[in-house]
DNA sequence: AATGAATGAGCCTTCATTCAT
DNA sequence: CATGAATGAAGGCTCATTCAT
């Protein structure tokens, strides 16, 4: 049995990372981020108070980590080739991701929501926020430029929103909202 | 001196009542609901906290009146002959006034989008939430029904989401956001 | 229709004085002295809190009052003709008054006891109460002197002891305390 | 530095809980419950509000298990076999007894009384305390029968509240009451 | 690495009292 | 005499954060 090397405690302390942050995320999307004290999540997560601010400098910095975890996602399914341009198959695919990312996260959501709705909140993250919504638009633009579209980045914008909006109203009613079809309807719009 | 007239008292009740809610209603959208303490309220309306209870029997009264204002204000433009038939020129007219009451009324949205967030505080307005969707969304439905749609209540859903989506996103970047393109836009997909 | 003189005045004042501690006497019954709010007091008596301050400089000078009614109410039945001498027959006397008080009036005795456990209050009083309880304790002793009991003093300690514990007990459970049977009891032992 | 063991914590909590409800009891003898507010108690216990609610869940629940702690003191000197059967020895007993936790534990009897003044307290504590005066009632009752009283159901509620009208004439009043006197005296009545 | 006792600022709310009218 | 709007201090409670062990 060989001492742990670096590299091992440092997986170590990720792993305990990322179980923190699901706990986290868990409780935040069960009551909100005001409601949800550090002393549940570390409570939850099986570990002291003192132990999770050896793992996150403060509670602002932990929410920031999850928000950028769940920008992480999103990234990686847009776009997969990172080349700018959007060919129609990518489009598709980047839809199917995003909706199954939606269904499978809606937790990330919620979070995500209510985090643009609090501008303080907005300060902290809005650096690496625009870094990662500015390629999206830009290879959106380019998208819609190529199929012609009179006014592709207001067609953008317009994709966006909606994307947004399905999303809000998805978390809002999971049940009642019909995303499968809505995903179809999508479809036929790009 | 004689003492105020009754009359005098109501308006003085009144008064500061709309200068409370304005106020609140702006912290709110600066900070979101759960940031927004009476105190500072209290102290931006130049007021003590006290005399806050005054007029609101709590926190959680006076969040929502003013959610119920907004949506007494927002019902008023949606079909206004209230005939649950929304002809083509209805539908322009309201979403023209949407946009209107968007534009005039940021902060008011920011809390609508906050307070749809938040399930408890959800509850709170939920049955009068209801009631004012509930024939929003028929007519909709209806609409789409005679414009031959093939599945008219998803089309409903879709244009609600968007509806919302294109709020946000105006409220997170009011400068950027290209309301009136995007109204335009729309116009051509109704 | 003469003008009304000064001591017409001072009669409606009185009965407006009187009217409001009947009214706050019933309240701080209810609630106690720390629930029974100038508000609910005003609001329940019909006027408004400012007059009341013109009645009673404070809610503790109102309280004192109230508690000085009470002991005046007390000293009339105790041995009426103030000769310091009390005949069997004013003993019976009294104790009839006294329970006759105590069932009349249970609100007064909730207020009487728990002033008495409030050394801050008790202090506001202390002195009135020592000028009441004074010939009364007198009397007593001379009384169970005259009985030929060996230490009257320890008897009229004790009697008074006993009087306060059935004024206790009977307040505390007016429905199951044996009032009566008590106060038969009682003629025994005196 | 290895972390505290679990007794250290357990030990830590007991003392500071010990602490905490001496201090309260002390205050609340002083002022009354009503007067004694958590910031007083903390203060006087040299502790932050804070830590307060580390240890007690409401300040309701904290007088709760003042109250019980004392009850608990009680239960112990009365009819000490628990056979429901009280001999005259100790009857002898039990007031030498009552005496003794009276004079040594003044404070606790003020809250006592105090809470047996304000139903809202009362209330909280209602169950524990039938459950803890039933049987010393009827051990009481019983003890009378035997001894050929007439009324012995009433005998009882009268040195019932006999005892209690002694208990509270010395808290009133410690140094003036002769309570070694009235002792002796109870033990002819009996 | 790990614990949870301890702090202190802040939250919502209540209320005796004052004062312009 | 009469009103109730307005104040300000205090009350119960929560929680992110620190720190001795």
């Amino acid at each position: 049995m060989s001492p742990r090397t670096e590299k091992q405690f440092e997986e170590i302390r990720e792993e305990r990372k990322t179980q923190i942050k699901e706990v986290a995320l868990e409780i935040i999307s069960e009551e909100g981020i005001q409601n949800s004290s550090i002393s549940k999540i570390a409570k939850r997560a099986g570990i002291s108070k003192g132990l999770l601010y050896n793992y996150y400098e403060s509670k602002e910095q932990m929410i920031k980590e999850i928000i950028f975890d769940g920008m992480d996602q999103f990234i990686k399914v847009f776009d997969p080739d990172k080349d700018g341009l959007l060919t129609d198959e990518e489009a598709k695919y980047f839809i199917d991701e995003l909706f199954h990312i939606l269904e499978s996260n809606i937790k990330y959501w919620r979070l995500y929501f209510s985090v643009m709705l609090q501008p303080k909140v907005m300060l902290l993250i809005q650096d690496r926020f625009i870094q990662m919504i500015e390629p999206f638009m830009k290879t959106l633009v380019s998208y819609f430029e190529r199929k012609g579209y009179g006014n592709p980045y207001v067609e953008a914008r317009m994709i966006a929103a909606c994307l947004d909006g399905i999303g809000f109203h998805y978390i809002i009613d999971p049940k009642g909202f019909p995303l499968n079809e809505i995903k179809k309807r999508l479809y036929e719009s790009i």
